[in-house]
This record gives structure tokens, C-alpha cells and sequence, in this order.
RNA sequence: GCUGCAGUAGCUCAGUGGUAGAGCACUCCCUUGGUAAGGGAGAGGUCGAGAGUUCAAUCCUCUCUUGCAGCACCA
């Protein structure tokens, strides 16, 4: 038999015979290693402990400490792990694919009765079983009759329809937990007594599509989360309460920003505290952009379904357009009009009123636009996914040769505008050219190349998401992660030679003819609504000064203060601030408490001493700590600090 | 839209086949208190909407609606 070199991590080299398994090399090294093995890396690749290595390859050994392969090895056969006690449980179950995701893994079921709360109890415990059991994983390569064969007598159709879904040449690895077997592709664990016992949790069930196919039979899906000790799973359940009390949902409430109600569903009742921020927001953004070149317009939120299908929305997007018919007086027929999903449209209208000239381009067209989209009941969620919401839309007119520059440009702005709002960490990713698309080639080369340049000009790398662009041009989004590492995706910009086209743009270019234009629809925010939402929850309701709806509450702490309070009140008022006397017969730490709750940035406290000293006793939010100031210098300090950060 | 779960006072939630309860919030009274809940009293609900079963429905059944989780969707 022909022999192999492995190389270790510390560079030492060792021979092995051609097709030595993961796991006899680490046997070769110490019984102790083997024992606490899990896999290995190959050249690379997470290897099966039971696969064979047949050439020369760099080598590691994995154990438990190491977190990466031993969270997939954990969650994968948990995975495996569930199927069995599931089919345990129920043996008419059956089963269909059970990836590893995020912090745990999920795995889908088909069975006629749905899975109750207390059936999630039930098979949590046989898991426990299974795994106390330590049965040996073990691994096979099956040919395609024989897996074929087997899940027809076993009547596994999902089974049976994957096997045939695994292209020709592609081995069919089999694995058996203890004596229940799945198709799989590995790598496992050794024995599912490798698998902490204590250290997972099933969480929810929920519907979910064979295949991700909305057309296929609806499946049941068992969510558990997983890791390698009893204490990282406390601390990830810990996380998660973390995040729920950051709902915005529930900080709005509390905050009172908004409301929604059953009437009109996916749309918001801004409260005056939430219609403070949305305002001191825009007002910000259309500084930003009229500093950066655009000009600002505003178009009809009810608009004639000529105008839609001559976009091409009618055709493609009527689906999730509001329509609203018109008995017109007269009329033979309704008048057919739609709710504007998108300004695009609206924005060429404005464009073509007139002769354009090569000298008016680029033209950066800016509306807060309010767009209503009919979006499927089931995507709603608080103020981040709505059916009526407004877009810091802008659409750029320009020429191919200024793709590249605009784009460098919006980079630039949307870089800014994360800045000033507390994000810094953003990437970019670029969506390239899709199977279905129009347009050549080399006018897809080169937009394509035009926005990758504009990136790495503006400073940036960017992930590539091929095929992911439009059929009519590639785009970039702007994913942000927020304060507890989730990520947003809020900007986006767009290439669009089909519009201008569909709606007959032109202008009037150097040599004399008429050209078409090229749009760039762009948003930094995305929409006003969702951003905000991801305002709030980053920062657990505690905005920054210059957004908070209130900015300062001044209370009384005896009566005889109120008279100085209002006097505080008006001179903050008088500097811009946005303050409020409090007043009321009640004591000073329920008023600090009740502000805190609502999370106010400052409270001042007054009470005879203040008065006579013409001070306040200042208690930032989150700090315990209170400082006494003369009122002119904390006047001074806040009407600094309240600026927005493009004015300071 | 699909699957599952849910809708009781402004909020958080308990409860029962015989038309409802707590805490907080609210109103009033007492209290003038120095940095995260001072005390007392009071008011407040067609139990999401409609239909059905029943002598009787907030409770059981059906339909609708809204929300929640996930899936699908997000040209």
C-alpha cells in the first residue's frame, strides 16, 4: 500500500498508509487525543474522524476546545439526533433535512398533527436518552439503487426525492446515530455521547416550505439552539432577553413614539414624541443631501394605472400595489389608479417636463417619498417591515461615464450619514448580473466595473453576490450591524437603464442628439420607519441628545420651586432644547424614575437650594452620579450638545 | 399568503358555561418629600368582530380580523 505524508500544525511530518482514517492519526498520536477527538482539518476541509485520507495534506486534530468544529459537530448531530427521537416518539413522522443555523440548528418534519410546547418537552428528554445512550456515529458510501431502495421501503418521500436530487458522481454518504440512519454529508461526531447533554434547548416550532418552496407542502419545523457548555447556553438565553426588552415595539410603547391599530394595518399613528424624532431625522437628511448636490421634489401618492404599466410596475407589481378605483362622474368605466409603491416613475415625469441638456447631468433628485406597498400580512413587523412608509428616495440622472463618480459620491454621503448616526460598522455588497437580465454584455461589464471602482475608490471593499442584481442592472446594499450585532440593510443603490428607457427619458447631449439617461435609485436610511426602528433598538431607546423626542425634564423637588422650573423651561426652550416641567405633587424619585424609564436624557432637579443659587442639579440618563451647575453654563453646554452632527 | 399560537381595563397579566379580577398607570384627597415607586380613596371593561350550539357564551364551534413566531415574499 502506497504511503502519505501528513503535516501537523507544528510543522513536524509524519507517513501514514494511503487511506489512514482522521481518527487512526490521532490514535497514532496519544489514546488521550483519540479519546477527545471530534474531527479534524484537512488541507482545509472539516473532516469526518471516520473518513480516509488518501494524499499528502496538512492535518489538525479538533476537540471540544476548539469552539468553531465543535458548534457544528454539537448542532449538526443534535440535529440528527432530534430526527431519531422524533421518529422514536412517532414513528410515522417523517423526516426531511435538518441543517446547522445561527446558534443552533433546525430540522423539518412531516406529520399530520402539529407539535405542541409540550411534545418539544417530550422529545428534548429523548434526546437526553439518546445522547446518555453513546451510541457510535458510523459513516457509509451508498450507491444510489441501494438509498433509493431503502427510503422507498421505509416510505421516506422527501428521502427519496433528495437522493434523486444529488447530481450524478456525487457519493451518498449514509451515517447512523446508534442504529438510526440518515443521509448526510457529514462530518459527525464520534458518538453521540459527545454531544453535552446540558447544554441545548429546543426552542420553537414553525410552519416552513418543503424546499423553501412556497407551492410545496407546508412542513413542521423544530428549532433547538446548542452549545458547548451549560453556561453558554445560559448566557445566549440571557442575550436574547437582552434583545426583546430593546423591541421597539415595546420601547415605543413605553416611550410613547407610535401606535398601531387593526384599522390600518402595517401603517403608523406617529405620537408627537416618535414624529420628534422622524422630523429631526429628515430635517437632518435633507441638509446632508442638499449639501451634497441634490435638488428636492415632491409627486402624487395617487396616480393612474397608465403610468404603472407604462413602467412596467402594473405588470410586475400590482400584486402588492393599493388600488383605488374612482366612480368618475361620466366615466363609462372606474378610473383605475394605484398607491405609488416607488417614486421612480413620479421622478422621470419631473424629468421629462422640458428639454434636458448633457450640462443638467447628473441630476440628483431627492423626495421624501411616502410610498404605500400591499406587503403580505405575514411580513409586517412593527414599524420595520410596513405597508405605508417613506423612503429617503433619490433618483440620479446621469450618463454611463458618471455612474462611477455618482456612486463614489453617495458612498461618500451614505458613509457620513452612518457616522453621524452611530454606526460605523457597515460593509457593501455587490449584486451582479442575474440569468434572466437584458442588456449586453459589455454594458454589464462595465456598469459593474463602475461600481466596484466607485467602492474601492470611496475607500471600501465590498462582497460580491453573483447573479443577485436586477434583470435590468447590478446594485449595491449597505448591510449595517447594530449595536447587539444584528445587521440592517438599509442603503442600496441601483442601476437602472430600463426605466429612463420605458418611460422615455432624454436629453440633449454635446454633439446634439438625443441620449438616454441612466437612473440611480439610491436611499441611505432605506425607509424613515425601519430606520428608526433600528435607532431605537441599538440603542435601547437611550437616543443621543439631538434626537431624543424629550431632551430635558425639569422637576420639582418642593413646590416653592415651580416658579424657577418654568423659568429653566422657558430658557431651555428659548435655546432650542426640547424641555418639560415636571411639576407634580409627588416626590423627586418617582419623578427621577418615571423620566428615567422613558429614557429623557437629562433631568434637573430643584429644589430651595437651587432656587437660591440659580443652579439645577443635573442627573444624566444611565448615571446615578447628579452634579449641581450655575443654569448659564448648563444652558451653553446642551444647546452645543443637542446640535445635530452636521452642525456641530 | 402559508403553518402554529394568541387577542380580557391605557400597560402587564389572572380567571370562569350563570354577563369579570390583580398590579402598575389614571382622577381626587392627604403628604412638601433631595435623585429609580410616600399614604388613602375613586373611576375605568359589549372579555377583537360576526354567526352558531345552549335555558344561559368572555369561556364551546365556525367565519372574519389583528398581532406574535417561523416560512415564503421584499420586481
Amino acid at each position: 500500500m502506497s504511503q502519505i505524508t501528513l503535516t501537523f500544525p507544528d510543522g513536524n511530518k509524519r507517513d501514514y498508509p494511503a487511506g489512514v482514517t482522521a481518527g487512526e492519526v490521532a490514535e497514532s498520536i496519544s489514546k488521550s487525543l483519540a479519546k477527545a477527538a471530534i474531527s479534524a482539518q484537512v488541507d482545509g476541509h472539516h473532516w469526518d474522524l471516520q473518513w480516509p485520507i488518501t494524499q499528502d495534506a496538512r492535518i489538525s486534530i479538533n476537540t471540544m476546545k476548539d469552539q468553531v468544529p465543535a458548534l457544528e459537530l454539537i448542532r449538526h448531530d443534535l440535529a440528527h439526533i432530534m430526527a431519531r427521537a422524533v421518529q422514536e416518539l412517532w414513528p410515522d413522522v417523517k423526516v426531511t433535512i435538518g441543517p446547522v443555523r445561527d446558534y443552533g440548528w433546525f430540522y423539518d418534519f412531516d406529520r399530520a398533527e402539529p407539535f405542541t410546547p409540550e411534545d418539544l418537552g417530550a422529545i428534548e428528554a429523548q434526546m437526553k436518552k439518546i445522547i446518555n445512550a453513546r451510541d457510535p456515529v458510523r459513516t457509509e458510501i451508498w450507491d444510489r439503487d441501494r438509498a433509493l431502495k431503502y427510503y422507498e421501503d421505509r416510505n421516506e418521500p422527501y428521502k427519496v426525492e433528495l437522493v434523486n436530487r444529488i447530481p450524478e458522481g456525487e457519493p451518498l454518504r449514509m451515517y447512523w446515530h446508534g442504529y438510526w440512519q440518515d443521509l448526510c454529508r457529514g462530518p459527525h461526531l464520534q458518538s453521540t455521547g459527545q454531544v453535552p447533554a446540558d447544554a441545548f434547548k429546543l426552542t420553537h416550532v414553525a410552519g416552513a416550505y418543503w424546499l423553501g418552496d412556497a407551492s410545496r407542502p407546508m412542513l413542521q419545523r423544530i428549532y433547538g439552539i446548542a452549545f458547548r457548555t451549560r453556561d453558554d447556553l445560559k448566557a445566549h438565553m440571557t442575550m436574547l432577553e437582552e434583545a426583546a426588552k430593546r423591541d421597539h415595539r415595546k420601547l415605543g410603547r413605553e416611550m410613547d413614539l407610535f401606535h398601531m391599530q387593526e384599522e390600518a394595518p402595517g401603517q403608523i399613528f406617529w405620537h408627537p414624541n416618535g414624529w420628534t424624532i422622524y422630523t429631526t431625522l429628515q430635517d437632518y437628511m435633507r441638509r446632508r443631501q442638499r449639501a451634497d448636490g441634490y435638488v428636492e421634489v415632491n409627486t402624487p401618492q395617487v396616480v393612474n394605472r397608465k403610468l404603472w404599466e407604462q413602467s412596467g410596475h402594473w405588470a410586475n407589481y400590482r400584486e402588492n400595489m393599493f388600488i383605488v378605483e374612482v366612480d368618475e362622474e361620466g366615466a363609462k368605466e372606474k378610473v383605475i389608479n394605484a398607491l405609488k409603491p416607488m417614486n421612480c416613475p413620479c421622478h422621470v415625469q419631473i424629468f421629462n417636463q422640458g428639454i434636458k441638456s448633457y450640462r443638467d447631468l447628473p441630476l440628483r433628485m431627492a423626495e421624501f417619498g411616502s410610498c404605500a406597498r400591499y406587503e403580505p400580512s405575514g411580513a409586517l413587523h412593527g414599524i420595520m417591515r410596513v405597508r405605508g412608509f417613506t423612503q429617503d428616495d433619490a433618483h440620479i440622472f446621469c450618463t454611463d461615464d458618471q455612474i462611477e463618480d455618482e456612486t463614489r459620491k453617495f458612498i461618500e454621503l451614505l458613509a457620513q450619514v452612518y457616522a453621524d448616526l452611530g454606526f460605523t460598522d457597515w460593509r457593501i455588497k455587490l449584486s451582479t448580473r442575474p440569468e434572466k437580465r437584458i442588456g449586453s454584455e459589455e454594458s454589464w461589464d462595465r456598469v459593474e466595473a463602475a461600481l466596484g471602482n466607485a467602492c474601492k475608490h470611496a475607500g471600501y471593499d465590498f462582497e460580491l453576490q453573483e447573479g443577485e442584481g436586477a434583470f435590468y442592472g447590478p446594485k449595491l446594499e449597505f448591510v449595517l450591524t447594530d449595536a447587539i450585532g444584528r445587521d440592517w440593510q438599509c442603503g442600496t443603490l441601483q442601476v437602472d437603464p430600463n426605466l429612463p428607457e420605458r418611460l422615455d427619458a432624454s436629453y440633449i447631449g454635446q454633439d446634439g442628439n438625443r441620449h438616454r439617461p441612466v437612473m440611480l435609485h439610491r436611499a441611505c436610511l432605506g425607509s424613515f420607519e425601519r430606520f428608526i426602528g433600528i435607532l431605537i433598538e441599538s440603542h435601547a431607546g437611550k437616543l443621543p441628545l439631538w434626537l431624543a423626542p424629550r431632551q430635558v425634564v425639569v422637576a420639582s423637588i418642593v413646590s416653592d420651586a415651580d416658579g424657577y422650573v418654568l423659568e429653566v423651561v422657558r430658557q431651555l426652550q428659548a435655546r432650542g432644547l426640547r424641555a418639560e416641567a415636571d411639576i407634580r405633587n409627588e416626590k423627586i424619585n418617582y419623578k427621577v424614575r418615571e423620566h428615567s424609564l422613558s429614557k429623557v436624557p437629562y433631568i434637573f432637579a430643584i429644589g430651595q437650594k437651587e432656587v437660591g443659587d440659580k443652579t439645577v442639579s443635573v442627573r444624566r440618563l444611565g448615571e446615578t452620579r447628579t452634579e449641581t451647575v450655575a443654569l448659564d453654563s448648563i444652558l451653553d453646554q446642551l444647546s452645543a450638545e443637542s446640535l445635530p452632527p452636521d452642525l456641530r
